[in-house]
RNA sequence: UGACACCUGGUACC
DNA sequence: GGTACCAGGTGTCA
């Protein structure tokens, strides 16, 4: 028995590079009728400020939590084949290749410095290998232009909170 | 011997953005006893589809066209002053300031990305060319509450081819 | 140097 | 409410 979750995650972030700038990030999980169900959570607004790069882990994070509750749900321990589409390469090719890298090396960037936002990383990575011992999680990158649906459901997740 | 040409120029896409959009391109040739003569344009419908922008751009190559051709007709070939006023600041910024760092940088935009229109700027740029070698060009901004002829003869361009 | 995002602003066209 | 286009900028990595 499979079970496959498909998502199409993003971030925004509202003045990024500024003070006070606001981030949201959305996980929407498709359904095999072609609708989705969006999920979205608002960035903290300091410690450390938001950024889009930010935004865009954290609804990776979003996606791999809401796999692990939908598990625990179901009573039959089936095998997750979680499927996470991002138009952010930044964050495919960190959660695919370059994070064995980091912990590797103590997490330093191809660039002598400290990698940023391993808070998040780590975290993400956390709950990746928990499902990975359930199933498997697959990223894929998209184009903007593929991802509508979650860049949407940010925007007015953003416009909710003003 | 100077010959002064004063143009106001105008473009409209109905259904802008939109399949089957249609364009009109005007220019207005303004006398000395304040009235004007207009030429209207319609755009190809498609290859590329007609956009507002490619409107305004076609509204200059009229109005450069109709400079060259009238240098032809007088015969004590005199310096050519055209003046040419439009209401889209991406025109007018276009002819005047970015087209130069486009040439220079292999049209590529401030986000990357190839410069749009680049047939149309090229073919208003080699106009120009052509004007600045018996005279010149001048481009200036104006409202569009100030440029209400020509917005009036591309609506009833518009109108007429239906 | 490259890439992908995320914005801020502006004008027009609908 | 939307599209068509541009200029500036930051966030991050290889």
């Amino acid at each position: 028995m499979v079970y496959i979750m498909e998502f199409k995650v993003d971030g925004a972030c509202r003045g990024n590079g500024q003070p006070g700038s606001t981030a949201v990030a959305v996980a929407c999980l498709f359904t095999r009728n072609g609708t989705y169900i969006p999920k979205a959570r608002h960035l903290p607004p300091d410690n450390p400020v938001p950024t889009n790069q930010r935004a865009e882990i954290r609804a990776i994070i979003i996606a791999l939590k809401w796999a692990l509750v939908r598990y625990s749900e179901l009573s039959m321990g089936p095998y997750m084949d979680v499927r996470i589409k991002s138009d952010s390469k930044y964050v495919v090719n960190s959660m695919t290749t370059w994070i064995y890298k980091w912990i590797d090396n103590g997490w330093y960037n191809a660039a002598g410095r400290p990698v940023v936002n391993t808070d998040l990383f780590q975290r993400a990575f956390a709950l990746q290998n928990k499902i990975s011992q359930i199933g498997k999680v697959t990223y894929a990158w998209i184009p903007r232009e593929e991802n509508l649906d979650a860049d949407i459901e940010c925007k007015e997740a953003l416009d909710r909170i003003q």
